[in-house]
DNA sequence: TTCACGAACTTGTCCAAACAAGCTAGCCTT
DNA sequence: AAGGCTAGCTTGTTTGGACAAGTTCGTGAA
């Protein structure tokens, strides 16, 4: 019996196939739609017309259903056929995590630059994010990443000291930070929360990314977690106003973003 | 026979009961987590312990936890157990897309003003965010809104045409729009899409909110549509930097966010 | 003509079962 | 003691069936 021993390693290749039935017919539904073969704003064809054409039951059909309605594509309400809401695509989580693998899907010449990298000991906020002790080893790196050519974001990220030497071996030129430790390491970020707001421009701000004091910056904050639930770097990244845009799709069941009071004595 | 006849008119009211089975379970689960009775990091109990608990199929509780790995509570893997990834939990739909529901929902003392509102062609842009015809009649409102007495958010909505009676009949103090169009005619705000970046403040900006010229608002622009995903609304909310904080928390196979090009020509 | 009713359709919920695939821990060999 | 292997646990995928609940639209009555 068992004759199945191929290899254990890990089953994650890039590019390896999706063998679940239902992801594929998810990703031939989302061409038809992005296709324009359904309209925005018309009908699917029901739950039981897919079943039998794509000759699956109607559970299967429902995963894939329920996959493009995650992505913000289609909408549904009991007794009613489901509609199609968008047509562009959410992707991966690789693109809120990796400034790099965005970029390179959208086709842009990314480049990026460490500035600044040393270790130190983590402070009470740190410590927090990265579910240390105050006072652990951690590695703090200043990043430039350029989008053709032109200085788009500052990233000010502290790694948990687990995880530095895998960090400090990558080359300072290096575009994607997320790839390399996978590679190197096969570290996956699997988790992460992110907070998104607007602050003026500092002093070391303006001058690397070429902008005035006090201008508008797009800030994203961000804490990274592995499969496990492990933090691995909690992150400053500060987009240059125009050069990036975060978008969201929701529905009425289904919001993954929320609204957070800032600290109103600190605007007066 | 039958009896069902109540009122047919909408079946969403607030607070109306939740049927079904796996949402009763996803809120116990939910309390449990943020309760700290599993900790963030810890081990959920399997499906099928979890299965024999509520004493209803793993069918059903892979629904309930769904809802939680959703909202982003918590993350799985194939042959690992469940984990819990985090402890707040998404809001509703509501919270996106109404500014007062989210205030209130957090306790916040929240007003609005209208400080224009006059009927007028839709333009080219707003006629395709708007599905219309460039020229068709629309409804535009400038609205400022405050939290604690203190003003925050600058709201420029075009409504479509067939809306402006019911938005014109709302009162110019009025808190929630979003709930008055649901009580005036029971439009429900079913689907939105958000684009979220960094602005200046500009001329108008700045004298409504109290801040200096150029400095920076938080800008999300939204398109909000019915259940059919026929757009009602686009607007453009500037935030006070530092009043609101969006969030949103992720895994590495289920992203609603996305990043997208600004316009680099504009830049320099 | 208008409105209420109901039949047919469609999505939502739930079950029971089976196998595939990945993970963990303990056993056993080296 | 270190390391490889396997048995058992756990999640992922899929089927087929059943009923509940909401929508749509045509028919028939007022």
């Amino acid at each position: 019996m068992d004759g199945a021993l191929v290899d254990t390693g890990n089953g994650a290749e890039p590019g390896g196939r999706a063998a679940a039935r239902y992801v594929g017919i998810a990703a031939e539904l989302r061409e038809a739609i992005m296709c324009g073969e359904y309209a925005v704003g018309s009908q699917l064809p029901s739950e039981t017309t897919l079943a039998t054409r794509f000759d699956v039951s109607r559970g299967t059909v429902r995963q894939a259903v329920a996959l493009l309605a995650a992505e913000g594509l289609v909408g549904s309400r009991q007794g009613a056929r489901r509609i199609v809401v968008g047509r562009e695509r959410s992707q991966s989580f690789a693109e809120l995590n990796s400034f790099a693998q965005w970029a390179q899907a959208m086709g842009y010449r990314v480049s990026g630059q460490v500035l600044e990298q040393r270790r130190r000991g983590a402070d009470a906020a740190e410590a927090v994010r990265l579910a240390l002790q105050p006072g652990d080893q951690v590695l703090s790196v200043l990043r430039l990443r350029s989008l053709e050519g032109e200085p788009v974001m500052l990233e000010r990220t502290v790694y948990a000291g687990w995880i530095a030497p895998a960090v400090e071996r990558i080359p300072p030129d290096c575009e994607s930070i997320t790839q390399a430790l996978y590679e190197d390491v096969g570290l996956v970020f699997a988790y992460g929360e992110h907070l998104i707001d607007a602050v003026s421009a500092g002093v070391e701000d303006s001058r690397l990314l070429v902008v005035r004091r006090g201008s508008p910056l797009l800030r994203q904050r961000r804490v990274t977690t592995t499969h496990e639930g492990r933090p691995v770097e909690w992150s400053d990244d500060r987009y240059r106003a125009g050069s990036v845009t975060f978008s969201i799709r929701n529905s009425v069941d289904a919001n993954p973003l929320v609204r957070q009071m800032g600290d109103l004595r600190l605007m007066s």
